[in-house]
DNA sequence: GCCAACGTTGGC
DNA sequence: GCCAACGTTGGC
């Protein structure tokens, strides 16, 4: 079974609308070490949900690591990584902070209990209970 | 190696 | 706009 992970973008410098249209993207930028171990434990076809911070604050969709960890020196400082990721499904609707908050069996997940980790890994249980309740996948 | 000061993230 | 959480930096 692939690994199930977590990343969280601002929607007005990186949003899943422009994931569409880039097709894929390499999920560079990232300058947090909790965070680039994840980055560098990603596997080719492990799913990833995709967050949106600020005003939306919510889960809008499931993408597919398509490369591995490999250097991301977009700043000149060596030793980071991205990895590059491409749109699996868009949930039927997207499910809020709110919701997962609300809901007591994904009150232990990274994204209620660290709120600045921005990748971070999902197990089985609480990826099926939030696309569950985003009403599924939905096809793009 | 410890820890106070400071900066950043992201929710409220 | 505020603040809690937490990572980083720098003095000692």
């Amino acid at each position: 079974m692939a690994a199930r992970w977590l990343v969280k973008t601002e929607p007005d410098v990186y949003s899943w609308a422009q994931l569409l249209q880039d097709g894929s993207t390499g999920w560079d930028g990232v300058r947090n070490n909790a965070a680039r171990v994840h980055l560098k434990a990603m596997k080719k076809g492990d799913r990833v949900l995709y967050y949106h911070t600020g005003d939306e604050r919510s889960v809008v969709g499931i993408a597919e690591v398509v490369r591995e960890a490999y250097p991301d020196a977009s700043d000149g400082d060596p030793g980071w990584v991205q990895v590059d990721l491409r749109p699996v499904a868009a949930l039927k609707s997207p499910v809020t902070l709110a919701q997962v908050k609300a809901e007591p069996d994904l009150s232990n997940i990274a994204l209620v209990r660290q709120a600045r980790l921005s990748v971070m890994p999902i197990d089985d249980a609480a990826w099926k209970k939030i696309v569950a309740m985003g009403g599924g996948e939905k096809k793009l």
